[in-house]
DNA sequence: AACAGAAATGTAAAATTTGAACATTTTACC
DNA sequence: GGTAAAATGTTCAAATTTTACATTTCTGTT
Protein backbone atom coordinates (compact mmCIF):
# COMPACT_ATOMS: atom_id res chain seq x y z
CA UNK A 1 0.00 0.00 0.00
CA UNK A 2 2.53 2.42 0.99
CA UNK A 3 5.52 0.89 -1.57
CA UNK A 4 3.19 0.86 -4.12
CA UNK A 5 1.97 4.78 -3.27
CA UNK A 6 5.32 5.78 -3.59
CA UNK A 7 6.44 4.29 -6.93
CA UNK A 8 3.52 5.70 -8.29
CA UNK A 9 4.29 9.39 -7.13
CA UNK A 10 7.78 8.52 -8.23
CA UNK A 11 6.37 7.45 -11.63
CA UNK A 12 4.00 10.65 -11.68
CA UNK A 13 6.91 12.97 -11.08
CA UNK A 14 9.40 11.80 -13.61
CA UNK A 15 6.47 11.90 -16.13
CA UNK A 16 5.37 15.80 -14.67
CA UNK A 17 8.81 16.75 -13.64
CA UNK A 18 7.65 18.60 -10.90
CA UNK A 19 4.69 18.58 -8.93
CA UNK A 20 3.84 20.57 -5.70
CA UNK A 21 2.37 18.82 -2.48
CA UNK A 22 -1.28 20.41 -3.61
CA UNK A 23 -1.30 19.00 -6.61
CA UNK A 24 0.36 15.36 -5.52
CA UNK A 25 -2.61 15.76 -2.84
CA UNK A 26 -4.78 16.30 -5.62
CA UNK A 27 -3.65 12.78 -6.89
CA UNK A 28 -4.00 10.84 -3.94
CA UNK A 29 -7.32 12.07 -1.37
CA UNK A 30 -6.91 9.57 0.33
CA UNK A 31 -3.95 10.36 2.65
CA UNK A 32 -2.69 13.11 4.04
CA UNK A 33 -0.32 15.78 3.48
CA UNK A 34 2.11 14.34 5.70
CA UNK A 35 1.93 11.05 4.59
CA UNK A 36 2.65 12.42 1.35
CA UNK A 37 5.41 14.58 2.85
CA UNK A 38 6.97 11.42 4.23
CA UNK A 39 6.58 9.39 0.91
CA UNK A 40 8.70 12.10 -0.49
CA UNK A 41 11.43 12.14 1.95
CA UNK A 42 12.26 8.42 1.72
CA UNK A 43 11.88 9.25 -2.02
CA UNK A 44 14.99 11.47 -1.83
CA UNK A 45 16.43 9.18 0.36
CA UNK A 46 16.49 6.74 -2.39
CA UNK A 47 17.90 9.60 -4.90
CA UNK A 48 14.73 9.49 -7.14
CA UNK A 49 13.87 12.84 -6.88
CA UNK A 50 14.84 16.07 -5.41
CA UNK A 51 12.92 17.79 -2.68
CA UNK A 52 12.03 21.48 -3.10
CA UNK A 53 9.99 24.23 -1.38
CA UNK A 54 6.54 23.38 -1.70
CA UNK A 55 6.96 20.22 -3.21
CA UNK A 56 9.59 18.20 -5.45
CA UNK A 57 11.05 17.08 -8.30
CA UNK A 58 12.23 14.16 -10.41
CA UNK A 59 15.93 13.90 -10.71
CA UNK A 60 15.24 11.94 -13.87
CA UNK A 61 14.12 14.82 -15.48
CA UNK A 62 16.81 17.64 -14.03
CA UNK A 63 19.11 15.24 -15.49
CA UNK A 64 18.02 15.03 -19.19
CA UNK A 65 16.11 18.46 -19.48
CA UNK A 66 17.84 20.77 -17.32
CA UNK A 67 20.03 23.72 -19.23
CA UNK A 68 17.92 23.78 -22.07
CA UNK A 69 16.20 27.12 -22.41
CA UNK A 70 13.22 25.27 -24.00
CA UNK A 71 11.93 23.26 -21.12
CA UNK A 72 12.07 26.20 -18.54
CA UNK A 73 9.34 27.37 -20.69
CA UNK A 74 7.16 24.49 -19.92
CA UNK A 75 6.59 25.57 -16.38
CA UNK A 76 4.25 28.59 -17.36
CA UNK A 77 0.71 27.59 -17.16
CA UNK A 78 2.07 24.28 -16.60
CA UNK A 79 -1.58 23.25 -14.62
CA UNK A 80 -3.88 24.23 -17.48
CA UNK A 81 -1.51 22.78 -19.57
CA UNK A 82 -1.48 20.06 -18.31
CA UNK A 83 -4.94 19.54 -17.59
CA UNK A 84 -6.01 20.59 -21.36
CA UNK A 85 -3.28 17.56 -22.50
CA UNK A 86 -5.01 15.14 -20.23
CA UNK A 87 -8.58 15.88 -21.80
CA UNK A 88 -7.03 15.38 -25.60
CA UNK A 89 -5.62 12.45 -24.75
CA UNK A 90 -8.51 10.70 -23.97
CA UNK A 91 -9.44 11.11 -27.48
CA UNK A 92 -6.74 9.02 -28.87
CA UNK A 93 -8.16 6.18 -30.15
CA UNK A 94 -6.22 3.07 -31.23
CA UNK A 95 -4.98 2.85 -34.57
CA UNK A 96 -4.86 6.48 -34.76
CA UNK A 97 -3.27 8.24 -37.44
CA UNK A 98 -2.60 12.01 -36.07
CA UNK A 99 -0.78 15.19 -36.43
CA UNK A 100 1.00 16.50 -33.12
CA UNK A 101 3.00 20.14 -32.86
CA UNK A 102 5.86 21.10 -31.41
CA UNK A 103 4.26 23.23 -28.73
CA UNK A 104 4.85 23.18 -25.12
CA UNK A 105 1.09 21.70 -24.81
CA UNK A 106 1.94 19.52 -27.20
CA UNK A 107 4.72 18.44 -25.50
CA UNK A 108 2.44 17.88 -22.12
CA UNK A 109 0.19 16.19 -24.71
CA UNK A 110 3.25 13.53 -25.79
CA UNK A 111 3.81 12.76 -21.88
CA UNK A 112 0.32 12.12 -21.28
CA UNK A 113 -0.45 10.09 -24.22
CA UNK A 114 -1.83 6.67 -24.12
CA UNK A 115 0.59 3.68 -24.73
CA UNK A 116 -1.37 2.20 -27.88
CA UNK A 117 -0.99 1.55 -31.34
CA UNK A 118 -1.29 4.90 -33.71
CA UNK A 119 0.96 6.65 -36.21
CA UNK A 120 2.01 10.22 -34.57
CA UNK A 121 2.93 12.91 -37.21
CA UNK A 122 4.95 16.11 -34.95
CA UNK A 123 7.53 19.07 -36.10
CA UNK A 124 8.55 18.60 -32.40
CA UNK A 125 11.90 17.18 -31.11
CA UNK A 126 11.19 17.50 -28.27
CA UNK A 127 7.72 15.71 -28.71
CA UNK A 128 9.43 13.02 -30.94
CA UNK A 129 12.00 12.53 -28.27
CA UNK A 130 9.23 11.64 -25.85
CA UNK A 131 6.81 9.84 -28.10
CA UNK A 132 9.89 7.41 -28.60
CA UNK A 133 9.40 6.33 -24.88
CA UNK A 134 6.23 4.78 -25.78
CA UNK A 135 6.10 1.30 -27.09
CA UNK A 136 3.38 1.10 -29.50
CA UNK A 137 3.51 4.19 -30.83
CA UNK A 138 4.59 5.23 -34.22
CA UNK A 139 6.61 8.64 -34.41
CA UNK A 140 7.17 10.37 -37.77
CA UNK A 141 8.88 13.45 -37.32
CA UNK A 142 8.82 16.22 -40.17
CA UNK A 143 12.08 17.08 -41.02
CA UNK A 144 13.35 20.47 -42.44
CA UNK A 145 15.70 23.32 -41.08
CA UNK A 146 15.39 23.42 -37.07
CA UNK A 147 14.02 26.48 -35.43
CA UNK A 148 16.52 26.64 -32.56
CA UNK A 149 14.07 28.65 -30.02
CA UNK A 150 11.78 25.45 -29.96
CA UNK A 151 13.36 22.94 -31.43
CA UNK A 152 10.93 22.12 -33.95
CA UNK A 153 11.05 22.42 -37.57
CA UNK A 154 8.94 23.59 -40.21
CA UNK A 155 9.66 24.29 -44.16
CA UNK A 156 8.20 24.87 -47.52
CA UNK A 157 9.17 21.48 -47.96
CA UNK A 158 5.76 20.26 -45.79
CA UNK A 159 3.70 20.15 -48.86
CA UNK A 160 5.68 18.17 -50.45
CA UNK A 161 6.42 15.70 -47.66
CA UNK A 162 2.59 15.65 -46.60
CA UNK A 163 1.32 14.58 -49.86
CA UNK A 164 1.75 11.03 -49.21
CA UNK A 165 1.35 10.66 -45.59
CA UNK A 166 -2.14 10.90 -44.52
CA UNK A 167 -3.58 11.61 -40.88
CA UNK A 168 -7.35 11.76 -39.91
CA UNK A 169 -6.64 13.95 -36.69
CA UNK A 170 -4.57 17.13 -36.34
CA UNK A 171 -4.26 18.25 -32.38
CA UNK A 172 -2.47 21.40 -32.48
CA UNK A 173 -2.17 24.88 -30.30
CA UNK A 174 -2.16 28.08 -30.93
CA UNK A 175 0.05 31.11 -29.26
CA UNK A 176 -3.05 34.20 -29.68
CA UNK A 177 -6.90 33.49 -30.36
CA UNK A 178 -9.32 36.32 -30.52
CA UNK A 179 -12.95 35.98 -32.23
CA UNK A 180 -12.05 38.52 -34.65
CA UNK A 181 -8.22 37.61 -35.68
CA UNK A 182 -8.73 33.37 -35.05
CA UNK A 183 -5.86 31.18 -34.07
CA UNK A 184 -2.58 32.91 -34.74
CA UNK A 185 1.00 32.43 -33.72
CA UNK A 186 4.19 34.35 -34.07
CA UNK A 187 6.18 32.15 -37.04
CA UNK A 188 5.63 32.01 -40.48
CA UNK A 189 6.37 29.30 -41.75
CA UNK A 190 4.21 27.60 -38.70
CA UNK A 191 1.32 29.10 -39.47
CA UNK A 192 1.94 27.65 -43.12
CA UNK A 193 2.49 24.70 -41.48
CA UNK A 194 -0.84 24.76 -39.66
CA UNK A 195 -2.53 25.54 -42.54
CA UNK A 196 -1.76 22.26 -44.22
CA UNK A 197 -2.04 20.22 -41.50
CA UNK A 198 -5.68 21.66 -40.83
CA UNK A 199 -6.42 21.14 -44.74
CA UNK A 200 -5.57 17.74 -44.59
CA UNK A 201 -6.86 16.38 -41.49
CA UNK A 202 -10.07 14.83 -41.10
CA UNK A 203 -10.65 16.51 -37.66
CA UNK A 204 -8.88 19.55 -36.15
CA UNK A 205 -8.67 19.88 -32.27
CA UNK A 206 -7.19 23.06 -31.51
CA UNK A 207 -5.45 23.05 -27.51
CA UNK A 208 -6.09 26.58 -26.33
CA UNK A 209 -5.17 27.43 -22.70
CA UNK A 210 -7.05 30.24 -21.48
CA UNK A 211 -4.16 32.45 -20.84
CA UNK A 212 -3.46 33.01 -24.75
CA UNK A 213 -7.53 34.38 -25.31
CA UNK A 214 -7.45 37.92 -26.50
CA UNK A 215 -3.91 37.93 -27.56
CA UNK A 216 -2.88 38.70 -30.67
CA UNK A 217 0.07 37.01 -33.17
CA UNK A 218 1.35 37.98 -36.90
CA UNK A 219 -0.10 35.35 -38.20
CA UNK A 220 -3.25 33.95 -38.60
CA UNK A 221 -3.60 29.85 -39.68
CA UNK A 222 -7.39 28.98 -38.59
CA UNK A 223 -10.56 30.84 -37.67
CA UNK A 224 -13.36 29.41 -35.06
CA UNK A 225 -15.00 27.83 -37.73
CA UNK A 226 -11.98 25.59 -39.46
CA UNK A 227 -11.52 23.38 -35.98
CA UNK A 228 -13.91 20.62 -34.96
CA UNK A 229 -12.96 20.78 -31.04
CA UNK A 230 -11.68 22.91 -28.72
CA UNK A 231 -9.96 21.61 -25.48
CA UNK A 232 -9.37 24.06 -23.11
CA UNK A 233 -8.89 24.77 -19.44
CA UNK A 234 -11.44 25.31 -16.19
CA UNK A 235 -10.93 29.01 -16.65
CA UNK A 236 -11.96 29.79 -20.16
CA UNK A 237 -14.74 32.04 -20.42
CA UNK A 238 -18.43 30.89 -20.85
CA UNK A 239 -19.31 33.34 -22.99
CA UNK A 240 -16.69 32.63 -25.53
CA UNK A 241 -17.26 28.86 -25.24
CA UNK A 242 -20.77 29.38 -25.89
CA UNK A 243 -19.59 31.01 -29.56
CA UNK A 244 -17.95 28.05 -30.06
CA UNK A 245 -20.84 25.63 -29.33
CA UNK A 246 -23.31 27.77 -31.59
CA UNK A 247 -20.35 27.28 -34.83
CA UNK A 248 -20.86 23.62 -33.88
CA UNK A 249 -17.47 22.71 -32.19
CA UNK A 250 -17.37 20.92 -29.46
CA UNK A 251 -15.69 22.62 -26.79
CA UNK A 252 -14.35 20.22 -23.81
CA UNK B 1 30.42 42.92 -8.22
CA UNK B 2 27.03 41.19 -8.61
CA UNK B 3 27.74 39.29 -11.69
CA UNK B 4 31.04 38.01 -9.97
CA UNK B 5 29.18 37.05 -6.98
CA UNK B 6 26.63 35.10 -8.45
CA UNK B 7 29.20 32.75 -10.67
CA UNK B 8 31.22 32.38 -7.50
CA UNK B 9 28.41 31.21 -6.21
CA UNK B 10 27.64 28.89 -8.98
CA UNK B 11 31.01 27.59 -9.07
CA UNK B 12 30.85 26.74 -5.39
CA UNK B 13 27.52 24.88 -5.50
CA UNK B 14 28.98 23.00 -8.53
CA UNK B 15 32.19 22.02 -6.40
CA UNK B 16 29.92 21.77 -3.41
CA UNK B 17 26.96 19.67 -4.72
CA UNK B 18 24.73 21.61 -2.20
CA UNK B 19 25.03 24.43 0.23
CA UNK B 20 22.36 25.70 3.13
CA UNK B 21 21.70 29.99 2.94
CA UNK B 22 23.84 29.95 6.13
CA UNK B 23 26.75 28.40 4.40
CA UNK B 24 26.58 30.93 1.38
CA UNK B 25 26.28 33.52 4.02
CA UNK B 26 29.59 32.31 5.65
CA UNK B 27 31.48 32.69 2.06
CA UNK B 28 29.60 36.07 1.59
CA UNK B 29 29.51 38.09 4.80
CA UNK B 30 29.61 40.98 3.12
CA UNK B 31 26.06 40.55 1.61
CA UNK B 32 22.58 40.07 2.98
CA UNK B 33 21.11 36.81 2.81
CA UNK B 34 17.95 38.14 1.14
CA UNK B 35 20.80 38.94 -1.34
CA UNK B 36 22.14 35.90 -1.64
CA UNK B 37 18.31 34.93 -1.92
CA UNK B 38 18.11 36.93 -4.97
CA UNK B 39 21.24 35.51 -6.56
CA UNK B 40 19.81 31.68 -5.95
CA UNK B 41 16.50 32.95 -7.58
CA UNK B 42 18.13 34.36 -10.81
CA UNK B 43 20.63 31.42 -10.69
CA UNK B 44 17.28 28.61 -11.09
CA UNK B 45 16.45 31.17 -13.14
CA UNK B 46 19.36 30.52 -15.62
CA UNK B 47 18.71 26.61 -14.97
CA UNK B 48 22.20 26.17 -13.56
CA UNK B 49 20.64 25.17 -9.82
CA UNK B 50 17.90 23.80 -7.94
CA UNK B 51 16.77 25.95 -5.31
CA UNK B 52 15.68 23.53 -2.30
CA UNK B 53 14.60 24.49 1.36
CA UNK B 54 17.36 25.84 3.00
CA UNK B 55 19.47 26.57 0.03
CA UNK B 56 20.30 25.33 -3.35
CA UNK B 57 22.47 22.48 -5.06
CA UNK B 58 24.00 22.34 -8.87
CA UNK B 59 21.91 20.91 -11.37
CA UNK B 60 25.36 19.78 -12.47
CA UNK B 61 25.73 17.50 -9.88
CA UNK B 62 22.80 16.29 -10.20
CA UNK B 63 23.56 15.25 -13.61
CA UNK B 64 26.56 13.72 -13.06
CA UNK B 65 24.85 10.47 -11.80
CA UNK B 66 23.10 10.32 -14.97
CA UNK B 67 21.39 7.01 -16.64
CA UNK B 68 19.06 8.02 -19.79
CA UNK B 69 18.96 4.38 -21.89
CA UNK B 70 20.30 6.71 -25.18
CA UNK B 71 23.18 8.25 -23.11
CA UNK B 72 24.23 5.49 -21.50
CA UNK B 73 25.34 3.73 -24.85
CA UNK B 74 27.74 6.30 -25.22
CA UNK B 75 29.41 5.18 -22.56
CA UNK B 76 30.95 2.41 -24.27
CA UNK B 77 34.51 3.12 -25.82
CA UNK B 78 33.41 6.86 -25.03
CA UNK B 79 37.33 8.03 -24.59
CA UNK B 80 38.28 7.02 -28.27
CA UNK B 81 34.80 7.97 -29.15
CA UNK B 82 35.63 11.60 -28.14
CA UNK B 83 39.38 11.57 -29.25
CA UNK B 84 37.82 10.90 -32.77
CA UNK B 85 35.08 13.30 -32.78
CA UNK B 86 37.70 16.06 -31.52
CA UNK B 87 39.69 15.17 -34.75
CA UNK B 88 36.44 15.51 -36.78
CA UNK B 89 35.47 18.54 -35.22
CA UNK B 90 38.74 20.18 -35.98
CA UNK B 91 38.21 19.56 -39.89
CA UNK B 92 35.19 21.98 -40.00
CA UNK B 93 35.47 24.75 -41.94
CA UNK B 94 33.00 28.25 -41.83
CA UNK B 95 30.49 27.98 -43.73
CA UNK B 96 30.69 24.54 -44.95
CA UNK B 97 27.76 22.16 -45.46
CA UNK B 98 28.06 18.88 -43.84
CA UNK B 99 25.53 15.76 -43.35
CA UNK B 100 26.24 13.59 -39.91
CA UNK B 101 24.84 10.62 -39.08
CA UNK B 102 22.88 9.52 -35.92
CA UNK B 103 25.27 7.35 -33.93
CA UNK B 104 26.93 8.02 -30.61
CA UNK B 105 30.13 9.14 -32.38
CA UNK B 106 28.16 11.76 -34.21
CA UNK B 107 26.75 13.02 -30.85
CA UNK B 108 30.13 13.26 -29.62
CA UNK B 109 30.93 15.10 -32.27
CA UNK B 110 28.12 17.46 -32.11
CA UNK B 111 29.34 18.14 -28.82
CA UNK B 112 32.69 19.24 -29.54
CA UNK B 113 32.27 20.34 -33.00
CA UNK B 114 32.90 24.49 -33.12
CA UNK B 115 29.88 27.09 -32.97
CA UNK B 116 30.80 28.48 -36.47
CA UNK B 117 28.57 29.36 -39.06
CA UNK B 118 27.85 26.36 -41.18
CA UNK B 119 25.05 24.50 -42.18
CA UNK B 120 24.81 20.28 -40.79
CA UNK B 121 22.23 17.85 -42.13
CA UNK B 122 21.43 15.01 -39.63
CA UNK B 123 19.35 12.09 -39.22
CA UNK B 124 19.83 12.20 -35.19
CA UNK B 125 17.16 13.88 -33.23
CA UNK B 126 20.06 13.44 -30.26
CA UNK B 127 22.64 15.03 -32.30
CA UNK B 128 20.25 17.82 -33.78
CA UNK B 129 18.79 18.73 -30.10
CA UNK B 130 23.02 19.22 -29.53
CA UNK B 131 23.66 21.15 -32.39
CA UNK B 132 20.71 23.37 -31.16
CA UNK B 133 22.96 24.78 -28.38
CA UNK B 134 25.22 26.39 -30.84
CA UNK B 135 24.26 29.69 -32.10
CA UNK B 136 26.39 29.92 -35.53
CA UNK B 137 25.31 26.71 -36.66
CA UNK B 138 22.11 26.41 -38.73
CA UNK B 139 20.16 22.38 -37.95
CA UNK B 140 18.55 20.55 -40.61
CA UNK B 141 16.93 17.47 -39.64
CA UNK B 142 16.16 14.44 -41.79
CA UNK B 143 12.33 13.57 -41.98
CA UNK B 144 10.33 10.67 -41.62
CA UNK B 145 10.00 7.38 -39.40
CA UNK B 146 11.69 7.37 -36.30
CA UNK B 147 13.45 4.57 -35.17
CA UNK B 148 13.10 4.31 -31.20
CA UNK B 149 16.25 2.51 -30.33
CA UNK B 150 18.80 5.20 -31.58
CA UNK B 151 16.27 8.29 -32.26
CA UNK B 152 17.08 8.38 -35.82
CA UNK B 153 15.04 9.17 -39.18
CA UNK B 154 15.29 7.21 -41.91
CA UNK B 155 13.11 6.44 -44.98
CA UNK B 156 12.93 6.09 -48.53
CA UNK B 157 11.65 9.64 -48.48
CA UNK B 158 15.32 10.38 -48.22
CA UNK B 159 16.24 10.58 -51.65
CA UNK B 160 13.56 12.72 -52.32
CA UNK B 161 14.19 15.37 -49.45
CA UNK B 162 18.42 15.33 -50.66
CA UNK B 163 17.37 16.44 -54.48
CA UNK B 164 17.24 19.70 -53.32
CA UNK B 165 19.27 20.07 -50.84
CA UNK B 166 23.30 19.72 -50.85
CA UNK B 167 26.19 19.23 -48.90
CA UNK B 168 30.01 18.89 -49.73
CA UNK B 169 31.08 16.76 -46.68
CA UNK B 170 29.72 13.77 -44.76
CA UNK B 171 31.35 12.45 -41.85
CA UNK B 172 29.55 9.00 -40.54
CA UNK B 173 30.70 6.23 -39.24
CA UNK B 174 29.64 2.75 -39.37
CA UNK B 175 28.97 -0.10 -36.81
CA UNK B 176 31.46 -2.28 -38.52
CA UNK B 177 34.39 -2.85 -40.86
CA UNK B 178 35.89 -5.65 -42.52
CA UNK B 179 38.63 -5.04 -45.86
CA UNK B 180 36.16 -7.74 -47.30
CA UNK B 181 32.47 -6.38 -46.46
CA UNK B 182 34.08 -3.24 -46.31
CA UNK B 183 31.54 -0.39 -44.24
CA UNK B 184 28.37 -2.08 -42.74
CA UNK B 185 25.27 -1.70 -40.47
CA UNK B 186 22.27 -3.09 -38.82
CA UNK B 187 20.02 -1.54 -40.69
CA UNK B 188 18.27 -1.06 -44.10
CA UNK B 189 16.77 1.75 -44.74
CA UNK B 190 20.39 3.56 -42.83
CA UNK B 191 22.42 1.83 -44.78
CA UNK B 192 20.26 2.87 -48.03
CA UNK B 193 20.09 6.49 -46.41
CA UNK B 194 24.22 6.12 -46.53
CA UNK B 195 24.50 5.42 -49.79
CA UNK B 196 22.77 8.06 -51.35
CA UNK B 197 24.56 10.73 -48.52
CA UNK B 198 28.10 9.18 -50.16
CA UNK B 199 26.83 9.42 -53.52
CA UNK B 200 25.30 13.18 -52.56
CA UNK B 201 28.64 14.14 -50.53
CA UNK B 202 31.87 15.79 -52.50
CA UNK B 203 33.78 13.95 -49.30
CA UNK B 204 33.34 11.52 -47.58
CA UNK B 205 35.10 11.04 -43.87
CA UNK B 206 34.14 8.06 -41.98
CA UNK B 207 34.25 8.12 -38.13
CA UNK B 208 35.77 4.56 -37.39
CA UNK B 209 36.48 3.38 -33.64
CA UNK B 210 39.03 0.26 -33.76
CA UNK B 211 36.47 -1.93 -31.66
CA UNK B 212 34.63 -1.79 -34.86
CA UNK B 213 37.42 -3.29 -37.12
CA UNK B 214 36.56 -7.14 -38.02
CA UNK B 215 33.21 -7.06 -37.54
CA UNK B 216 30.32 -7.68 -39.96
CA UNK B 217 26.90 -5.92 -39.95
CA UNK B 218 24.04 -7.14 -42.44
CA UNK B 219 24.15 -4.47 -44.88
CA UNK B 220 26.91 -2.54 -46.34
CA UNK B 221 26.97 0.85 -47.11
CA UNK B 222 30.56 1.73 -48.57
CA UNK B 223 33.70 0.29 -49.73
CA UNK B 224 37.04 1.70 -48.48
CA UNK B 225 37.98 3.43 -52.08
CA UNK B 226 34.44 5.11 -51.27
CA UNK B 227 36.04 7.44 -48.65
CA UNK B 228 38.00 10.00 -48.60
CA UNK B 229 39.00 10.52 -44.89
CA UNK B 230 39.17 7.91 -42.38
CA UNK B 231 38.83 9.48 -38.72
CA UNK B 232 40.15 6.68 -36.30
CA UNK B 233 41.63 6.18 -32.76
CA UNK B 234 45.19 5.51 -31.12
CA UNK B 235 44.11 1.96 -31.10
CA UNK B 236 43.75 1.70 -35.11
CA UNK B 237 46.29 -1.56 -36.26
CA UNK B 238 49.14 0.00 -38.64
CA UNK B 239 49.44 -2.42 -41.20
CA UNK B 240 45.16 -1.52 -42.09
CA UNK B 241 46.40 1.94 -41.42
CA UNK B 242 48.63 1.46 -44.93
CA UNK B 243 46.29 -0.41 -46.25
CA UNK B 244 43.87 2.41 -46.54
CA UNK B 245 46.90 5.14 -47.39
CA UNK B 246 47.64 2.82 -50.63
CA UNK B 247 44.24 3.86 -51.62
CA UNK B 248 45.24 7.49 -50.88
CA UNK B 249 42.93 7.27 -48.21
CA UNK B 250 44.04 9.92 -45.58
CA UNK B 251 44.19 8.58 -42.13
CA UNK B 252 44.39 10.49 -39.16
C1' DA C 1 -10.17 -14.66 17.20
C1' DA C 2 -7.80 -11.78 20.36
C1' DC C 3 -3.79 -9.51 21.49
C1' DA C 4 0.65 -7.02 21.53
C1' DG C 5 3.80 -4.63 19.06
C1' DA C 6 5.23 -2.48 15.03
C1' DA C 7 4.40 0.19 11.14
C1' DA C 8 1.79 3.59 8.97
C1' DT C 9 -0.94 7.52 9.09
C1' DG C 10 -3.23 11.67 11.03
C1' DT C 11 -3.20 16.10 13.66
C1' DA C 12 -1.74 20.24 15.44
C1' DA C 13 1.49 23.40 17.09
C1' DA C 14 6.33 25.16 16.78
C1' DA C 15 10.20 26.39 14.01
C1' DT C 16 12.06 27.68 9.84
C1' DT C 17 12.13 29.50 5.45
C1' DT C 18 10.46 32.21 1.94
C1' DG C 19 8.21 36.12 -0.43
C1' DA C 20 6.75 40.75 -0.66
C1' DA C 21 6.91 45.46 0.32
C1' DC C 22 9.28 49.24 1.23
C1' DA C 23 13.64 51.83 2.74
C1' DT C 24 18.27 52.72 1.82
C1' DT C 25 22.52 52.64 -0.48
C1' DT C 26 25.36 52.35 -4.47
C1' DT C 27 26.21 52.88 -9.29
C1' DA C 28 26.06 54.88 -13.75
C1' DC C 29 25.23 58.37 -16.72
C1' DC C 30 24.04 63.13 -18.00
C1' DG D 1 26.48 67.55 -8.80
C1' DG D 2 22.22 65.62 -9.68
C1' DT D 3 19.08 62.06 -10.93
C1' DA D 4 17.32 57.71 -12.29
C1' DA D 5 18.10 53.00 -12.12
C1' DA D 6 20.08 49.10 -10.12
C1' DA D 7 21.48 46.70 -6.16
C1' DT D 8 21.10 45.77 -1.49
C1' DG D 9 19.16 45.87 3.22
C1' DT D 10 15.26 45.42 6.59
C1' DT D 11 11.16 43.99 8.26
C1' DC D 12 7.21 41.30 8.66
C1' DA D 13 3.44 38.36 7.07
C1' DA D 14 2.55 34.06 4.73
C1' DA D 15 3.64 29.56 3.51
C1' DT D 16 6.09 25.32 4.30
C1' DT D 17 8.42 22.06 6.88
C1' DT D 18 9.53 19.77 11.10
C1' DT D 19 8.57 17.87 15.37
C1' DA D 20 6.05 15.51 18.62
C1' DC D 21 2.49 12.94 19.85
C1' DA D 22 -2.16 10.63 19.01
C1' DT D 23 -4.56 7.37 16.36
C1' DT D 24 -5.29 3.83 13.14
C1' DT D 25 -3.99 -0.17 10.50
C1' DC D 26 -1.37 -4.12 9.76
C1' DT D 27 1.18 -8.45 11.21
C1' DG D 28 2.30 -12.38 13.44
C1' DT D 29 1.58 -15.16 17.51
C1' DT D 30 -0.83 -17.67 20.77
Amino acid sequence: MKRERISEIAELLDKRGKLTLKQLGEYFPKVSLMTLRRDLFLLEEEGRIIRVRGGAMSVKDVQKTSGEPYVKKTAIHSDEKIEIAQKAAGLIDVGASIFIDAGTTALYLAKEMPDIYCNVFTNGLAVATELCKKKNVVVNLLGGPLIKDNLSTASSFSSVYFADTNFELAIISAAAFTPENGFSCASQVEADLFKIICKKAKFTYMMLDSSKIGKIKPYTFARAEDINVLITDAEFPEGLKNQFKEMNIVVM
